[in-house]
DNA sequence: ATTAGTGTTATAGTTAGATAGTACACTAGA
DNA sequence: TCTAGTGTACTATCTAACTATAACACTAAT
């Protein structure tokens, strides 16, 4: 694993997302070990109580179970899972519309901009074989 | 003027942002006077130091310009401000849509979820008497 | 009991961000 | 010249985040 780190947010919270987000997607599925304090300390090159609070917040947040000596788990409550799906996507979906209203774009044109950079990836997955031949025309 | 002010990002950035999109966005013009040091401080509760800080940032990325003695304007280039925004935009978007695939979202998705949260947004306008009838079916 | 791997706690030190307070330098205008 | 308003600079202090290091507690396996 590793982390492009943004230097302006704590690392713990940058940690924390990426942990959830691994979990959201699936890529750590409900009731999935995930690495030791330790471990992750080492893998990411980062203090392992760093590492720990992370995974305090996470708990907090009951994104994780703890079994103290042995280890950690993504919680198995998909509902739970579900909920901080809708959480983050929903804070990125605010953050990305309100931001660009901020900056002056009109509603119609924030469609219009995620649509072209869609299809514009969309151009990108054609080359690797993906089956989609939509381009989401302007 | 007052912010909302997010604990987890240097206040200096925050600031910093929000004049950046008040002058993208046409709020402050091409030449325009921008707060002073002391007052921008005394307005927002914050130490003039880190008002300090952020107009120095702003200056570094020539947004604004500084007349020792005098104050503080934003930059005559329009060209530079055009950037600015193309640079916040494109931020805003890549934070969105790679967010969002991160979740698990697939493009299709996405472009959905936008256009729905527009749509809600527009039903609101309408009530506010906004003259327009669109509703950017889905 | 011992060992290895886990979570947990604690102390000390560094750094960046923010604050508080003071002082100095420049400009326009009375 | 004097004053008010501006930018600038400096020192000191505080706090959160992070690091370095060490120690302790729990669990499973031997």
């Amino acid at each position: 694993m590793s982390i492009e780190f943004d230097n302006n947010l704590p690392i713990y919270l940058q940690i924390m997302n990426h942990i959830k987000r691994q979990i959201v997607s699936g890529l750590l599925q409900p009731g999935d070990k995930i690495p030791s304090v330790r471990e992750l300390a080492a893998d990411l090159q980062i203090n392992p109580n760093t590492i720990q609070r992370t995974f305090q917040e996470l708990e907090r947040e009951e994104v994780v179970e703890t079994k103290r000596g042995l280890g950690r788990y993504v919680t198995s409550e998909e509902s739970k899972i579900m909920a901080i799906k809708k959480e983050m996507a929903g804070e990125l979906l605010h953050q990305f519309i309100h931001g660009m209203q901020e900056l002056g774009f009109k509603n119609q044109d924030i469609v219009t901009i995620v649509k072209e950079a869609v299809a514009a990836e969309s151009g990108k997955d054609r080359k690797e074989g993906h089956p989609d031949g939509r381009t989401s025309e302007g």
